[in-house]
DNA sequence: CCGGTTTGCTAAACCGGTTTTGTAAACCGG
DNA sequence: CCGGTTTACAAAACCGGTTTAGCAAACCGG
């Protein structure tokens, strides 16, 4: 019965039981060339008879490095992970970070609060999504001496980071919309994580607005403030939106969505209020997301590299994290409008709209 | 000048500038009622008024806990993430972790080894998916005393685990194409992540083909080998896999898809091959993802609970991580089929799909 | 065969915290 | 005012590794 609870192997057990000191095992893991071959091979024989591993907590304790990255929200990861956005974006990263060896660990609020949530994150870089860069916890992590990156946040000179034409794409979707002869427009903005920085104006969602009533202003068109109204991010998000815009008694012939997130939900609150798109209805979404394309109808939407996106952001942590006297980079990633089936010309009388619903 | 590189405040520090121990600081930080009031917020003071903050990985070591939990996948993260099904997995896994104070930390290959990754890994618990229970790092990671649950595996008795009924939601997808008259029926599967264990017949791949099989055969039905083909699952893994299968001369009127994710891709496939669905082709999907009853036809799917996958499985690990004596629990969760507008009838004559092609 | 280098390994210091043990001073009942 | 307990903090050991400094034996050219 001394089987009871086989605790782990440590390092000096593997030195006891192979009549050696710790530094040899040591060696014969990490420098191998400082022991006579055959003392290393025999303590590798050793070691893995007592099924022995090093403890990683220990390792990087001496080694001060954690070959991990951290990607830090501002929301709980059970909401952001329900916009495929994310699933893309976190693609990108992956793919960006396997490739130079790193593992991935999801960062977010910790019962609340991200400070305490980052203190207890052991990552050698963090790739920061969403928050606005003069949050206070911007600046903690700074002090903390952690390399960071900041993608979709509004921009600070001094911080190396990632963002997409936000303004430009914005711009280009509601030029769309007036064009089609579109005049009574709402827009449906991404609701902030946090009570606090509601409309940051320097945030994604700020510099979207921005574009489009750039777009709208354009062609003569003015932009009612009650005309805007914010939501989660989700397909349920944008789902409950369209149906507030309508119970409110708006009756919009198009519809800007932040997010294509968002912008399916309200694919499906239009086929819910009896309203065809895009004879009654044009929708037009933010991100071009995989399934984007195959949704009824294919979504017309704002197109911005997501994947790619993640993979810059990991790319110009790493380039920080390994060689630290870097001048913060700033990457800039186009935006382009691809036109799909969920936008078409505006119905001719507004009259006929308010009847489909009657 | 001295500023050059300002080190990061270690405890030591902290204890000189406020003239006390070390151990009057770890105790202002974790038991402060072991120290006269003032003292310990003259000691917080000091502490922040240098920026002071524990160093995660030192903690860890003494604490002998990370606070974060792994979820360990046999494919490379960039690929995985690319499934949907997976983002509402991660969305359920993160709920029921960030309830507990934990962080999600991703464990993918490192290197092409998932030991590798595995050794680097500081996490207080793993909840492996899609990994057969007989595979080597399963037995590894056991040998490292870390706590494990098992998702989506072939069922070990004396390992933990979450699964889903697998084969009773493929038979009923099987069955309700065949009541609807198809007979020439094609089976688009998940490929494996490595050339190795193909065929797992424990597996969900595996498990989903019999289930398959047996609502076939109910009605008479005998399934050709070839009739079954696999590729990646994601929407361009379907789309290619239907290409394949037309490329190759089969003209099925029933698709059974073991993953929405391709079934999205097969739909468009069709698109492409002139097919209307499901007039000409029907479609069943696997997994019910939430973009599933969006996309056009709306997809006749076999549902499963993602989420509650997610969270049951970390729920499970936790109770395991928490009090380690604990007997192997198995929870399996319940899975329907879903009909929307991706199925139909069988064609009445083979010869009009054949013509529909020319 | 002698001084210097190389080889092969060990002892001890260190990473940055926490926890156990120890101790001086304050308190306290009798 | 004296022995015993409590209070408030410090010294040292520890977590499990890596790394530096050091030491004895083998090697080596002259």
């Amino acid at each position: 019965m001394e089987e009871r609870t086989p605790r782990r192997p440590k390092i000096a057990d593997v030195a006891r039981a192979a009549g050696v000191s710790k530094t040899a095992v040591s060696f014969a893991f990490n420098s191998p060339d400082r022991l006579a071959p055959e003392t290393a091979s025999r303590i590798r024989d050793v070691a893995d008879s007592l099924g022995y591993r090093p403890h990683p907590v220990a390792r990087m304790l001496t080694q001060r490095q954690t070959l991990t990255i951290g990607v830090l929200t501002p929301q709980a990861l059970s909401v952001i992970f329900s916009n495929p956005f994310f699933g893309a974006f976190s693609e990108g990263v992956a793919l960006a970070a396997e490739q130079e060896g790193y593992a991935l660990h999801f960062i977010s609020p910790l019962h609340g609060s991200l400070a305490r949530a980052m203190d207890h994150a052991t990552v050698d870089g963090v790739v920061v999504v969403g928050l606005s860069a003069d949050h206070p916890e911007v600046e903690q992590i700074r002090a903390a001496g952690v390399p960071l990156v900041m993608v979709d946040s509004s921009a600070l000179q001094d911080l190396p980071g990632v963002e997409i034409d936000d303004e430009g794409g914005a711009r280009a979707a509601a030029e769309h919309l007036v064009v089609l002869g579109h005049r009574d427009i709402v827009i449906i903005g991404v609701e902030a994580p946090a009570p606090t920085l509601d409309l940051d104006p320097g945030g994604v969602m700020g510099r979207r607005l921005r574009g489009y009533q750039a777009g709208l202003a354009a062609k003569g068109i003015d932009l009612d403030p009650s005309s805007v109204v914010v939501a989660p991010a989700s397909i349920e998000g944008g789902l409950v939106a369209l149906h507030r815009v309508w119970s409110e008694g708006k009756r919009p012939t198009g519809v800007l969505v932040m997010s294509d997130a968002m912008a399916i939900g309200v694919l499906r609150a239009a086929r819910e209020l009896g309203l065809r798109v895009p004879e009654d209805l044009s929708v037009v979404g933010f991100d071009d997301i995989d399934v984007s394309q195959h949704v009824n109808p294919p979504l017309t939407t704002v197109h911005q590299p997501i994947r790619r996106k993640g993979e810059s952001a990991v790319r110009l942590l790493l380039s920080v994290v390994q060689r630290r006297d870097r001048d913060p980079e700033q990457i800039r990633l186009e935006t382009r409008l691809i036109v799909r089936a969920s936008t078409g010309p505006a119905p001719r009388r507004r009259q006929e709209v308010d009847r489909v619903r009657s």
